[in-house]
DNA sequence: GCTCAACCGCGCATAATTGCACAGTTGTAT
DNA sequence: ATACAACTGTGCAATTATGCGCGGTTGAGC
């Protein structure tokens, strides 16, 4: 079982240094005046880097917008779980581990976070392909984890990976989507609860006592 | 009286950052290996940038070293100068910044740069244009801060603020150097004698009661 | 002595970024 | 309505970084 990362240049590294450099540049900018009054001058200015070279990473000022949503809403997963699973034996405790994860990042959201949340789907929109492709990245991830659980024995081997990653990302999609419409969801019980949901339907092991 | 440095485009500023990038990784490999047993493809694979651009940014290794060895004995002056005229109202509390900043400076050197500012002069020997241009920026920085006491009333007139920038800068260097030939040389005491020889030939205020 | 690996120095074509200036849009002030 | 400032989006030439591969050197192993 290994990690299919294609090996990246410098040409590639550098590109994404820059796209890095824009993209945290628009975030500190939204934070700061909000998404409507930043314009794409003051990102550029703020990341040093051209006009042109925006334009040469994002179409417009949505695009931005659209990735640092997509961003919020699938906290990259493959490095947090790639860390969770070398840092926790058990599966039981990854899905603890990845849950305590999940909460700190929410405890730092600010208002921003929800609105460039809000705004994700829109860049699926002008860009169907990359919604499959960041959706199966994420499910790949969880289903890989899982994975290691059934060979380990302490993950349900009735189901495939595959739906049980499915299962984990589409339920953490949806409650965080529900978190940036409805600022009262109470998002942490509701992660307490997929916490219990999760460890039910995936781990084998009996509950660890208290 | 204004500080004389060029506009720098974003051309410029990229080449100095990917400049800074390889001097950084140098500085570092030299310090964990030593400097013989350090290679240019280490540098470069620690600098994440490529061979080709190692070479149009340095002719060789040594040009390397000769630019670490000058930065310690030159200790980029001008802004900390700038610094310390910014947070000090008197010529001879900027004087005392000074020597505090130099102190320092030397408890936190290690031997890779006692080696590094031995090796400074072959650089000076390749581009002998360069050590005057070095000398005159450091000396020029220390003439600012002494003109701007002079108009203050409290730096001595009889003197032009560059014959007393040439002094301070020439005595420190020397000092720096003799520390880097002679691992015993007593720096702290020969610096706080300095502060002394500077602040009694420079200042015309009285000296403030311990 | 020969072979090989590691490294050095460099010519050259390609990739990414930059600066510039143009045309266009929008909002504000007169 | 007009003028202007601020911004957007883009074509294009120049700059800087990159990758590649070549010929050369050096040291180690056989």
């Amino acid at each position: 079982m290994n990690t299919q990362t294609p090996p990246v240049d410098r040409h590639e590294r550098r590109k994404l240094e820059t796209r890095s450099r824009i993209e945290n540049a628009a975030y500190l900018l939204f934070s700061e005046n909000g998404i409507e009054a930043t314009s794409i001058e003051m990102i550029c200015e703020a990341a040093d880097v051209a006009r042109r070279t925006f334009y040469s990473h994002f179409p417009n000022k949505q695009a931005v917008i659209g990735e640092l949503g997509i961003s919020r809403l699938y906290s990259q997963a493959e490095p947090m779980l790639a860390m969770l699973m070398e840092g926790h034996a058990t599966t039981r405790q990854q899905l603890d581990g990845m849950i305590e994860y999940i909460e700190t990042r929410f405890a730092a959201y600010q208002e921003v976070d929800r609105q460039l949340m809000i705004s994700a789907p829109a860049r699926f929109t002008s860009d169907p392909q990359q919604q499959g492709k960041i959706s199966s990245d994420a499910i790949g991830a969880f289903a890989r984890m899982i994975a290691a659980g059934q060979e380990k024995g302490d993950a349900r081997t009735e189901c495939s990976p595959e739906i049980l990653a499915t299962m984990i990302v589409g339920t953490l999609t949806t409650m965080t989507t529900n978190w940036a419409i409805d600022p009262t969801y109470p998002i942490f019980s509701k992660l307490e609860e997929a916490r219990l949901l999760f460890q039910l339907i995936v781990c084998v092991d009996s509950p660890e006592p208290e």
